[in-house]
DNA sequence: TACACCGGAGAGGTCCGACCACTAGAATAC
DNA sequence: GTATTCTAGTGGTCGGACCTCTCCGGTGTA
């Protein structure tokens, strides 16, 4: 399968690609410096960056100006960084990606219910408290919001439907984290949130599914209203709003 | 705000994503030669390559040796190269990817069941036309097959949808695309193939979900039997596909 | 005229070697 | 003991030389 062996990019990424599936390569490992490693494969230095660069890209490796290079930790994330670039080329419209969310978001929710643990429920269950107890400081609720869903997630047991929850969200925040919310709706809010994690918590998927979903519809038109009220213009060119010209 | 300045990657990567969101830069469309470019940028020629190298693994450039740089062209990708590096990073199981694919794509038939349109109805018709004309020939069959699944993601009206579904189904058909399938199961993926162009020509939203749901379940299990009965016994080797572990 | 070949222009790909910038920990000063 | 400074090690940037690929127009031959 390695006729890429010609590009010097494709030859560094199938050797650590190779590294990482015999095994010899693990989450937070670190490899060797670049002087050191480029002389190892044969390689000029250069060509190593330019691999390098392509896996850090793709968010395989994490490369520490002054530190090191190392294979990824954390949680997976799949073109997390790339979402937004391509929806700008693409013209991508936030509707689409509401749906998207909210697709994934009520699956992931129906999951949680069937396969949750003890220990994912007690984390639900803590964050919809914080939500309750910090509708006044629509900063701090946010975050609880955010963290509720993201263990929701992890309860689902797949974590590849975790990483593109993860990158829609994230790419959806990016979008629109100037609008502020009122307290008035983080009750309401919260309350949905509460039904939620009651339908995991009993293991009721269909339940969870629905609610979910009923929650990120609200939550949509919530931001609709928001944004035509702050752009009197008309909806179908939708950019991203305050952003610096560019310099051509 | 943009403290990214600093390195020069990111300059790159703000000044283009400048010009994509402006509207100065289209898919297709071809930047300068590097030596220029990076004069203009008032960088050096490789920092400006490692910027352009990010962007191009991110899918939103396309380098062409000999030729130029362009705008990435086509449908939309996210993550479609490193979703296989990020599975043999995080071991990510075969069942998960199955699952994944089964929650998009029943979710994107029944929306193409709501919102395709006369053209993509009669790609599908034509698509499973071809399919009964190939049983025989798992080869060309396949070829249909994808394009099934590919028309219904556009109908869908969702295009990130679309790429994820896009995302994960070449992951999955890279891992296994040495498995032959026979052509006795080949007639009857037909037949349900044929029920969901129905159900979706018919608007028929909840049914084209569920006969799509049944047949995906349907290849996963003939793609799990036929892992079982290829490699019977692996003592040394460890394939990275796997069973559903009843733990978590 | 039609076709195959050749060669050059222009684009990206690779390399080298020097130097800059950052981080963390050791050495030093207080 | 604590705060400061120094330094070794690592990634980041530079520029400029040279290689390889693609395309296209010119040329020679049938």
């Amino acid at each position: 399968m390695a006729k890429t062996d010609t590009h010097m990019t494709m030859r560094v990424v199938n050797h650590i690609r190779g590294m990482i599936e015999s095994g010899g390569l693990q989450p937070g490992d670190r490899i060797p410096p670049e002087r050191e490693f480029a002389r190892k494969l044969r390689i000029s230095r250069a060509s190593l960056r330019t691999g390098i660069g392509y896996l850090a890209a793709m968010g395989v490796m994490d490369v520490r100006h002054g530190v090191g290079t190392f294979v990824a930790d954390g949680p997976p994330e799949i073109g997390k960084s790339s979402l937004s670039l391509l929806g700008a080329l693409h013209g991508f419209q936030s509707w689409q990606m509401f749906e998207a969310r909210r697709i994934l978001e009520s699956e992931l929710a129906a999951l949680a219910a069937e396969r949750g643990r003890e220990q994912h429920f007690a984390s639900l269950s803590e964050e919809v408290a914080e939500m309750y107890a910090t509708v006044a400081n629509p900063m701090e609720y946010l975050i609880h919001d955010i963290r509720f869903h993201r263990v929701i997630a992890q309860a689902s047991g797949n974590p590849i439907l975790a990483a593109l929850m993860e990158t829609i969200t994230s790419a959806l925040y990016d979008e629109r984290r100037k609008t502020a919310e009122r307290s008035r709706d983080l009750k309401e809010s919260a309350d949905l949130h509460r039904e939620i994690y009651r339908a995991i918590r009993t293991r009721n998927a269909a339940e969870a599914r629905a609610v979910m979903k009923r929650h990120l519809a609200m939550a949509q038109s919530a931001q609709d209203l928001e944004a035509n009220s702050t752009a009197p213009r008309s909806d179908g060119r939708a950019k991203k709003a305050g952003k610096r010209p560019a310099e051509a």
